[in-house]
DNA sequence: GATGAATGAGGGTTCATTCAT
DNA sequence: TATGAATGAACCCTCATTCAT
């Protein structure tokens, strides 16, 4: 149904052999993100992660553990970059500041990398079984912005709402533009190859939360 | 076909066979819900299925016609329920009542069938393979949406906004508490047997909306 | 594939029930027969049986043991429909008149029921594991015929020749026109609907068995 | 492809890998000719194609696509042997030359190859689903040996027959000692080890058709 | 390091038959 | 007599993984 897209190495040069096996294991976990967006954990095969890596079955198992190991590794890699994402994002000046660039920031991930968006949406709606070795410190994170939000409102900046609910209807609305891509195209009518127009949707999120917001 | 909810087994009692069958067909649909939801249409096992049903393998294809088939019959079910959740909501009495009204709807079916929402959001995500035979009328009733909406900004009871973005984030924020209900439980702290609050979550959804779109 | 010939029952009147179930089984035999020739002894089934029957298979398992009991008895059935295929025909006119009508006969048995000659072939073929019980008659035939031949050319009506081959030969040509009917009137153009030409067969067959028997 | 009759495996010694995979091939279609030529392609199992072959369920899957391919294959490989069978026969040498050496050939490869020629016939008397797409070639082999008997009979050199007919007379005698081998060595007393004597089957087709088409 | 061959477990599904009414 | 429901065995085939070189 979907095309199968190869990931193929950019090139490889006169690298090393170490670094040319890593840059063969990032190739399988970009393919590995894409089948297992698409299947979930139970639903990928193996086969399928080899052909979208372009690799025969029997090599990418020579060059993984198992397929619960490179699901455990694609997951934790994901929250990784998740949580770069907002490295020297402006916390002091003031919630306008700072959620535009939040929630622009998010937007922006959404689209340009659904798979991963979709791949940890899969999980979390599984249970998130693997998750919860991670979440420890996802939650400090989320705390903190609690108390960031919450101190907003001590100072009048914004009225006083649930923080952890603003945070969850922030995923929720920005994440959407990956989970339901399909439904978003296929109801405004923007054909598959076309782009969704970021800074449109970045506007019309940031202007519902920051008016929804006001004291 | 389109009213039935998904039921559990009430009772059997000394039922008639023909309600007997028609109810193991029922409990057969909800543990296809929850399996599918899990795991999505390839992940999922006709083994799981029957495990939750309670039957053996063998009995659930007596029943069924294919993994395939069951899977597009649960889909069209959760479909149809969707549309009749609107059944006698108000159109006329200004974007404040049908808002509410709305989104109260949608999160307390968001909680009460969190696997419905799964299984759905799981479709969309894998490119909704079996729902565009359905999609077209669902767009219908979108687009007439978006109109109404329109006409509320034409009056000025709201701002202008993308009417269609604007139901997208009600979806989203809505449907988040079915689909990271794990991830909002563990955050949050309340435990998994334990409802989320409803009324909570429906007045801080519908503040944030109905003050983002004030004009 | 083939098209699933539904073998009804004439009319079944005011009959008595004995009568009547008595029908039904002649239904059952002629389905079973059409089914079993198609795919011999494992690959028929008796869904395919019972539809050909116009029945339910659990009705069709209420009529008879099992399949191999049903497939036992059609059989039985053939071979005693094929011996009395030559009832009344005159021994003693001479291998001219003698064979003409035998031949005559066995090309219209072809031609009328391919079904029960390609379902004696099949099971002949498969090495004939139900047919011993039944052939010890068969032989007595084959070998009174034999000695028949035998006679002729002892007085010089024919040439010498191994009387057994002989009826292997005629049973070969003639059953043909049942085994290979769809390679006959592909090669010959007749299409499927149509009859193969009976007289055009037999006289064929007729001059060049008799030819070819000339002192 | 074309030339290579079925074998078995003659000896795997120390042979080198692409050799030991191609004989094991060879092994896989000898086992599938008997059981389909036994049981038909629904009746055939690929447990008892890998039983015959000496090998486990899966390694057979492993070696082939699918029963129906597997089934497509042999079914070529057969009608490509037939083919072959002709090369070099003499074709203007006139009729008693030609067909006693055809009839030879023929009766020899029925001797030899029994499974081969009784899947083959098994296939037709299905109504030949699978053969429709190979025989286009093999009729405009028979529309030349027809013209070939008709020049014969121009000439004087035999009477004037159906040459179709004729044909299909000859395939059906001497394919008979494939097809009904058990019924003949039954009939005639030779027991299931021993061979049927090809030097007096040969002779008597021969006789019997040669003279039966003497002017 | 790399790869074709192999495999035990399990996948969905159909089967002939029996049960229960 | 008749029939829906049920079932254990078997069906063809795929799976993630390991073996052997």
């Amino acid at each position: 149904m979907a095309t199968a897209a190869v990931v193929t190495l950019r090139h490889v040069g006169r690298g090393d052999l170490a670094r040319k096996r890593g840059e063969l294991r990032d190739v399988i976990r970009a393919a590995a993100i894409v089948e297992f967006a698409e299947h979930g954990l139970r639903g990928a095969s193996t086969q399928g992660i080899a052909d979208r890596a372009g690799i025969s079955k029997t090599k990418l198992h020579y060059y993984i553990a198992s397929k619960e190991e490179l699901y455990a590794e694609v997951l934790t890699q994901i929250t990784a970059t998740w949580a770069d994402l907002f490295e020297g994002i402006a916390l002091d000046n003031g919630p306008e500041a700072f959620l535009s660039d939040y929630i622009a920031r998010k937007v922006r991930f959404s689209l340009t990398h659904p798979a991963e968006v979709r791949l940890f949406t899969g999980e979390v709606m599984r249970g998130a079984p693997m998750l919860h070795k991670v979440w420890a410190g996802s939650r400090e994170a989320t705390l903190r912005a609690s108390r960031l939000i919450d101190g907003w409102a001590d100072q009048g900046l914004i009225r006083r709402v649930d923080p952890l609910l603003l945070q969850f209807h922030i995923w929720a609305m920005t994440e959407a533009y990956a989970v339901m891509a399909v439904e978003a195209r296929f109801m405004s009518g923007v054909p598959e190859g076309t782009a969704l127009n970021e800074a449109h949707i970045s506007a019309e999120v940031t202007a519902l939360v920051l008016r929804g917001l006001r004291p």
